[in-house]
DNA sequence: GCCGCTAGATTGTCAGACAATTTAGGGCGT
DNA sequence: ACGCCCTAAATTGTCTGACAATCTAGCGGC
């Protein structure tokens, strides 16, 4: 795809606009940042009929879409009971964190080995911007920054298949994250370690990137309390 | 693949038989072993009423299927194309390599640190096994070897998150296996490299069972031409 | 008060239909 | 003959409605 060089709305997005998209598609996309987002309780049940109603699609379709959501981790389909909001236990949570981290890392090798000049460009603007919303404690502002950053580090590792895993195993880990106490003590550090990984990255040292990024990821976990927000959870539905 | 349950050994495992599988399930499975085994070639369409008649199905269960596998991986669902085989390209393969290396690791990192006597017992009965297979080039039994090999090492690691992720991945990447030269000069060198992973999960030792996960499958990636795979299977089908 | 049973709710699965879209084949101009 | 546009067939995307199988809760009997 050559760019054809038009003036303001056509240059601000070079992304693919999907504008074909089938339903299913949006509603895959939609559920999934609702159960991100936390408006189903985990452990809730979803009734296929309510759920159809609410989105106004055919229960063949949402099923398939529930399939697919399930299989990333995010509802369960427990047989002729229905859908349910897949709870995570503490130590499942300890788990995907420990996963992620050894991902996250690789992901940080790759960036090391493959951003390109702009991939960096956009990785330090967003990481400074993330330091400086956390140094605020800014809480309206450090989600976003948080995943603009995140997105620039998925994208500079430029590999389809650990961006698309790490997506998967955060988007699992979400639950953990919206009712926690996020933004604590642990500002300096925290802003110490986005450099480092930074720094590596751009310096092209792939093991220093790696750890850089594992320990960042074993921090910002020790931080939380998973029992209570596990437990937190557990309450919340039957 | 439906064998009855036998009454002694119900003592022996305690896990749960799910005998009253829903059929979509059964279809996810049968499809996904015949995607895994090469039944279809990478890139082939799989035509929705062609695939309903052979399974004998309804049109949205198949559905319903192919998202799952889709999820997984296995498959791409191309709008208003279908279903289509995904074909791995040699620079997936070898990213999904690095990715499989790191989780294996942390796979071992967990056996080393949880396995019961029980799990070690099978772990090293299954690494002899598998030794013995290799070193008699007995292709037959390698296959199957191996297999039960994988599944003791996850067994043992008692991390579900961990185990299904590296199932994914190993699903996805037996598009290579099939059709390549599995049994080569690596021999001995595997044999160690097994022997050091199998003690250093007996040792407790978590940093060595880890670095040896990795490097086996790092070796053993090496040891395939994985740009030949990838073009033998693009050239299969259109 | 506890236990079994029936009725209601919900899921599992199918059949058939039809519009939207892609793909392939054929006619037409040069 | 060659390439291009256009139509038709194939295939997917999606819906409606239905019914049996299964789970759940409330009711009545002991």
């Amino acid at each position: 795809m050559s760019e054809t060089p038009s003036p303001d709305r056509l240059t601000a997005s070079l992304t693919i606009e999907r504008v074909t998209s089938t339903l299913i598609d949006q509603v895959v996309t939609r559920l999934r940042a609702a159960l991100v987002e936390g408006l189903f309780r985990p452990g809730e049940r979803m009734v296929e009929r309510d759920v159809c109603e609410r989105l106004d699609v055919s229960r063949p379709l949402l099923r398939e879409a529930l399939r697919q959501l399930e299989a990333e981790g995010l509802v369960e389909l427990v047989p002729h009971r229905g859908p349910v909001v897949k709870r995570l236990s503490a130590q499942e949570a300890t788990e995907l964190y420990d996963l992620m981290a050894v991902v996250e890392g690789e992901c940080a090798r790759y960036c090391a080995r493959r951003a390109t000049a702009e991939d960096l460009a956009a990785l330090r603007t967003h990481t400074l911007a993330l330091i400086e919303a956390l140094q605020a404690r800014d809480t309206a502002r450090i989600v976003p920054c948080k995943k603009r950053y995140y997105e620039a580090l998925l994208t500079a590792c430029h590999s389809q298949p650990i961006a698309a895993y790490l997506r998967q195993i955060s988007a699992r880990l979400s639950q953990f994250w919206s009712s926690s106490v996020r933004v604590s003590g642990r500002v300096e550090e925290g802003s110490a370690e986005l450099i480092a990984i930074l720094e590596a990255i751009e310096r092209r040292d792939e093991d220093a990137a790696s750890l850089a990024a594992q320990t960042f990821i074993r921090h910002a976990r020790r931080q939380q309390d998973l029992r209570a927000a596990a437990d937190r959870n557990a309450r919340d539905a039957v």
